[in-house]
DNA sequence: CACTTAATTAAGTGTCAACTTAATTAATGG
DNA sequence: CCATTAATTAAGTTGACACTTAATTAAGTG
C-alpha cells in the first residue's frame, strides 16, 4: 500500500485536503469550499486518498464526512525511517572509517 | 524543499536507487547496471534526487559516486509524523467520543 | 593531441493524472 | 412522486514527466 500511499500525499492539493481533515471530520463540499478548483476535482482527491488509506468516510444522508485515517501512515512512516533513523549505520560507517585509514597507514 | 523530497520519492525507480545507495556509495552506471532503462534516464532520476537533497554526489575523476544524505529526509519525517505520531490527539479523540455518549444517554 | 571512459544535457515522444463540464446516483423533504 | 441537496461518475483536454536516441562535456591515458 505504500505505493498509493506515497502517490496519494504526493499531490499539493491532497496534502492541503489531509491538513484540513487532520482535526475535525469535514464533508466533501466543505473541503471544496476551501479551495478554488471545482467539486468533482475535490471528490477524485478524496477517492484517491481513501484508496491509499489515509482517511476514512463516514455517510451521514447525501452527506459523507472525511477524516483523517492515522493508522494509514504507518508503511511510509516506517520507509522515511529507513533512511532517517538509522545512527546505528551511521555509527557502523564511522568505524569503517576509523578502519580505513588505518589500513591506509599500514600500506 | 519537502514538496521536492516528496516528488523525488514518489517515484518508484528512484526509490529503487535510494534502496542502492542507501548502504553504500554507488557511481552512476553501477546504479545502471542494476536497471533495464537507459543510463541517461537514470542520470535524469539522479539529478532529481540531488537536487530534492535525499542524495549527494562526491566527484572523483570522471566517476560520480552517489550516496544517500539523511538529512534530506528530515522534513518529510516530521510531517508524516504530523499525522501519525498525533498519540495525544487519538486521547483527545477517545474523551470526545466518551463525552458524545453520555450527551446521547441524556436526550 | 587523439582516444576512451563516464556521465550529462538536448530534443522529441507517449502515457498518465489533474483538471473541466455534463450527466448520474442517492438520500431526504414537501 | 417530484424537487432539492450532496456528491459522484463519465468523458474529454492539457500539461507534466519518464522515457528514448543523439549530441555534448569532462577527465584521464597512450
Amino acid at each position: 500500500m505504500i505505493e498509493k500511499v506515497i502517490h496519494a500525499i504526493a499531490e499539493p492539493r491532497r496534502r492541503e485536503i489531509l491538513n484540513l481533515v487532520r482535526d475535525k471530520e469535514l464533508t466533501s463540499s466543505a473541503i471544496a469550499s476551501h479551495f478554488e478548483i471545482s467539486a468533482p476535482a475535490i471528490s477524485q482527491h478524496l477517492k484517491v486518498l481513501e484508496e491509499s488509506g489515509v482517511v476514512v468516510v463516514r455517510r451521514a444522508g447525501t452527506k459523507r464526512y472525511y477524516s483523517i485515517r492515522r493508522e494509514g501512515f504507518s508503511e511510509i512512516k516506517q520507509y522515511i525511517d529507513r533512511f532517517w533513523d538509522d545512527s546505528l549505520l551511521l555509527l557502523k560507517e564511522a568505524a569503517e572509517e576509523e578502519e580505513r585509514r588505518k589500513n591506509e597507514s599500514n600500506e
